[in-house]
RNA sequence: GCGGGCGUGGCGGAAUGGCAGACGCGCCAGACUUAGGAUCUGGUGGGGUCACCCGUGGAGGUUCAAGUCCUCUCGCCCGCACCA
């Protein structure tokens, strides 16, 4: 057979091919992108890990994404930002630093480059001159500047509220990183505590952050809603409810102004303050216990969801605004403090959970909404009825439908001065302070005369001291180290103290991305013509854990650099891609389950290549990938394919033109018919999805078909241009998923410069054109029989054709043709009776 | 409970309403080999009297035609969860 394949060939020999490449991209400096040009930029993020000491399968997939993406566009004429950095400060190295000794910055420093030396042989294309790590105080100066930014516009502002503590960490923690009850990190139950601190005010920004979510056409519907409901805005209204015998009223907020007809009782959450004021002298014992057993309850409860109403009556009463009625007033464990005003009035006809508390306690339930063609008793109704009807029992409102008894009951209070219009949001000021070492220092001195004050600008960094011993007391070591706490006030002069807590890290990783812009900045966090050139993220890819904490906090973020005039863009990423989790028997990776499969194994044993390949090939990004060492197996197999056919046809190809020219015809045409098929193909999967997992199979058909060309066409018979067209436009195409070995190739093919400085290649419509199709001919749908056709057939001739066959003539013979659906190019379906 | 997603061969996964299962893994057979866990070729959803029939979680429906659209239903995964 092929007596054009030499005798010996010559290996595939990955890691000699991947070293060379490798130290030949970094002397050449070819992904390296120019600040300013003239091309069109695009800016492709992956987000930047933790150093947490080796990669895992989790980055190499997101790392393997993120740089298909950027390569393809640099090959589609874009320069691209491709940058990769260290979200450097946090609690694993100080954690380590206790248990082990290791100075946090020592440790953090080495897995930086153990990380950077796994990512530098996974041949992620970063232009790495822009690499830095959070840690470093040429970039915590600007988190500091920035805190200062937010704390001149009082948008920082400290103070005392019931925050959220991890015992198990020794610090508080944002309400974000609270995951049903439990450390975000360490799933240790956290508990309440009544401290002073550092808060962010996102809650200025909640309207514009859910607003604009609207904005966001590519990001995931999944990520939107979350955010969404985070933010959970609701619209209402609120009122006042005056106290019997005091001069003191009781708020609450409701979405059901409608219902307030309806209030048969009030209930205050146990931690409310005015429980204790309003309750009577012969209540107070049976109250004070039934708050300390809550506050109790509540704090090992939470994360158990939905438990049991309890209540307790305070003796109290106050007057409902709309109808004069004395209403008993009750403290209720279901009642939260912290959202709405901490009181609620009970409507037990229309809301379930009054309901359920009503009949426990014996109160009454007033129907004040009928549902059209319905009556509803309060005192048999099994359920509290919650939908659309008319207004009853609610003396001037009654007959209203409830929708717009909503509005006039509320201009009704509103001009009693009893109640108004309000929206509400769920969503809390961001806790930022933490009471550990290794972060950036919060630049805010306390003086004595002068209170808080912020440090200077110009004194920034306040530095992170790194001689610091370390004890398992809990404590922040910053705490004893007068050297760092002892200062002067920057207003007087005096004698002051530092501030000793830190800031949580995702307000580092809050504006990383628009460092890589200018990253050795020098006078301000950023050159805004940088920036500008670079803003906003066109295509961010990370995995959907940071849903709702790091892309919540970085769309705040920008949008207050917007309003204070540092950046011109209000949203960061234009596009979000949410990477699927790397599975091993069904399971995420974990140490705990054993199921580990470790990044360096796998490139070691199979090449950067292969492992690029696989995690790109087994899923669509979005979706869990389930790990198979055969499916590796099978890419490196695919690699070697592409290694033996190139190199078979060297030869060959060697003096040919590398476009075909004149008029092809038979095999040549249909291999070059395949090759621009292929192209396309691939070009819309990359483009138009990001199916790199199709794209890839593509990759192997037209790899597929050149076999077959190469093998059972006689090489006489072959157009060497064809083939040479074949081989270099497939090494294009993969030069995205696999750099190392494209390039090789391509050298091998006698180009000189490399391929990843190459255009993405354009498939040839004219080449598409298939002159014959084979058509599907159907009887009542079901597929009889096929026949080939001129491709510009007409319907009718089609038509035609197909019934003058045989076998379909057969079929047909003695029933009635009802109808004749053609479909050009597809098939024919003869409907009969 | 609310919101989002997903159910297709032995497995990972493909299919603008138009031939279900592309591509890969695995498996079976053959070729070449001292040998092969290398490579190449062919086969591979189930049933069958070889006409065909049945098959995309299940039941209906729309359509000439449904994995795809509609209604109901079951199961799994993820997120939020007493939000007033």
């Amino acid at each position: 057979m092929p007596l054009e394949v030499p005798a010996v060939e010559e290996r595939y020999v990955f890691a000699e091919i991947e070293e060379k490449w490798r130290r030949k991209w970094e002397e050449d400096g070819i992904y390296h992108v120019p600040d300013f040009s003239d091309r069109p930029k695009y800016y492709c993020l992956e987000m930047f890990p933790y150093p947490s000491g080796n990669l895992h399968m989790g980055h190499v997939r997101n790392y393997a994404i993120g740089d298909v993406v950027a390569r393809f566009k640099t090959m589609r004429g874009y320069d691209v930002l491709h940058p990769m950095g260290w979200d450097a400060f946090g609690l694993p190295a100080e954690n380590t630093a206790i248990k082990h000794g290791v100075p946090p910055a020592k440790w953090t420093w080495d897995n930086i480059n153990t990380m950077r030396g796994q990512l530098k042989l996974l041949g992620v294309s970063y232009d790495w001159r822009r690499e830095f790590a959070t840690c470093h105080h040429g970039y915590y100066r600007w988190t500091q500047w920035l805190f200062l930014q937010l704390y001149h516009r009082g948008l920082a502002y400290k103070a005392k509220a019931p925050v959220n503590w991890c015992p198990s960490c020794t610090t508080v923690l944002a309400n974000e990183q609270v995951v049903a009850g439990a450390c975000e990190r360490c799933k240790t139950v956290v508990e309440r505590r009544e401290l002073e601190q550092w808060f962010f005010r996102i809650t200025a920004y909640a309207d514009r952050l859910l607003a604009d979510l609207k904005k966001l056409t590519g990001w995931p519907e999944k990520v939107k809603v979350m955010q969404e409901n985070w933010i959970g805005r609701s619209e209402g209204a609120e009122i006042a409810f005056p106290i019997v015998g005091m001069d003191e009223q009781i708020r609450v907020f409701t979405t059901r102004p409608d219902t307030l007809g309806g209030v048969t009782y009030m209930a205050i959450a146990p931690e409310h303050p005015l429980g204790a004021r309003v309750t009577a002298p012969e209540h107070r014992a049976a109250v004070g216990a039934f708050v300390e057993r809550a506050r109790r309850l509540s704090e090992l409860d939470r994360t158990t969801g939905e438990h049991e109403k309890e209540g307790i009556f305070t003796g109290a009463y106050c007057v409902n605004p709309l109808n004069g009625e004395k209403v008993p007033i009750y403290i209720a464990n279901y009642v939260l403090m912290e959202y709405g005003t901490g009181c609620v009035m009970g409507v037990p006809a229309h809301d379930q959970r009054d309901f359920e508390f009503a009949r426990k306690y014996g109160l009454p339930v007033r129907v004040v909404i009928q549902p059209d063609g319905a009556s509803l008793d309060g005192d048999t109704m099994p359920e509290a009825y919650t939908g659309p009807g008319r207004l009853v029992n609610t003396g001037e409102f009654n007959g209203l439908p409830n929708v717009e008894a909503i509005k006039k009951i509320t201009q009704h209070l509103e001009a009693q001065g009893m109640g108004r219009y309000q929206v509400r949001y769920r969503l809390r000021d961001w806790l930022i302070s933490r009471q550990r070492y290794w972060g950036a220092p919060i630049p805010i001195v306390y003086c004595d005369d002068c209170g808080a004050v912020p440090v200077p600008e110009s004194a920034l960094p306040v530095l992170l001291p790194e001689n610091v011993a370390f004890k398992p007391t809990g404590k922040s070591p910053l705490l004893d180290l007068s050297a760092f706490v002892n200062t002067t006030c920057p207003t007087c002069g005096g004698p002051a103290r530092r501030e000793t807590d830190t800031m949580d890290t995702f307000m580092c990783s809050s504006w990383y991305y628009f460092r890589f812009t200018s990253p050795r900045e020098e006078n301000g966090p950023w050159d805004l013509d940088r920036v500008n050139r670079w803003l906003p993220v066109d295509q961010y890819i990370g995995g959907v854990e940071h849903a709702i904490l790091h892309l919540l906090y970085s769309r705040f973020f920008t949008k207050f650099l917007y309003d204070a005039g540092l950046v011109k863009v209000e949203e960061p990423f234009t596009n979000l891609l949410t990477q699927g989790m790397v599975l091993k028997n069904g399971a995420k990776m974990s140490k705990s389950k054993g199921n580990v499969v470790s990044p360096e194994d796998i490139l070691t044993r199979f090449g950067a290549d292969t492992t690029r390949l696989f995690v790109l090939f087994a899923a669509p990004p979005e979706r869990d990938l389930e790990w198979s060492d055969q499916g590796v197996e099978g890419c490196y197999r695919f690699l070697q394919r592409v290694w033996r056919l190139v190199t078979s046809v060297l030869e060959e190809i060697r003096e040919a033109p590398d476009t075909p020219s004149g008029a092809l015809v038979g095999v040549n045409r249909s291999m070059r018919r395949l090759t621009h098929q292929i192209i396309r193909k691939i070009t819309v999967d990359i483009e138009t999805r990001f199916n790199f997992n199709t794209a890839i199979s593509a990759a192997m058909e037209l790899v597929n078909g050149m076999y077959q060309f190469r093998d059972r066409i006689p090489a006489v018979d072959r157009d060497p241009a064809v083939m040479r067209e074949a081989v270099e436009k497939l090494l294009l195409l993969l030069a995205p998923f696999a750099p190392f070995i494209t390039d090789e190739l391509w050298a091998r093919c006698g180009h000189t410069t490399s391929i990843h400085r190459e255009p993405w290649p354009e498939y040839d419509p004219e080449m598409l054109v298939e002159d014959q199709v084979e058509i599907v001919v159907q009887i009542n749908g079901r597929v009889r029989d096929r026949m080939t056709v001129p491709a510009d057939i007409t319907p009718t001739e089609m038509q035609e054709a197909v019934l003058e066959q045989p076998r379909i003539r057969e079929l047909v013979a003695g029933k009635e043709v009802k109808k004749v659906i053609s479909v050009p190019g597809k098939l024919v379906n003869i409907v009969v009776r």
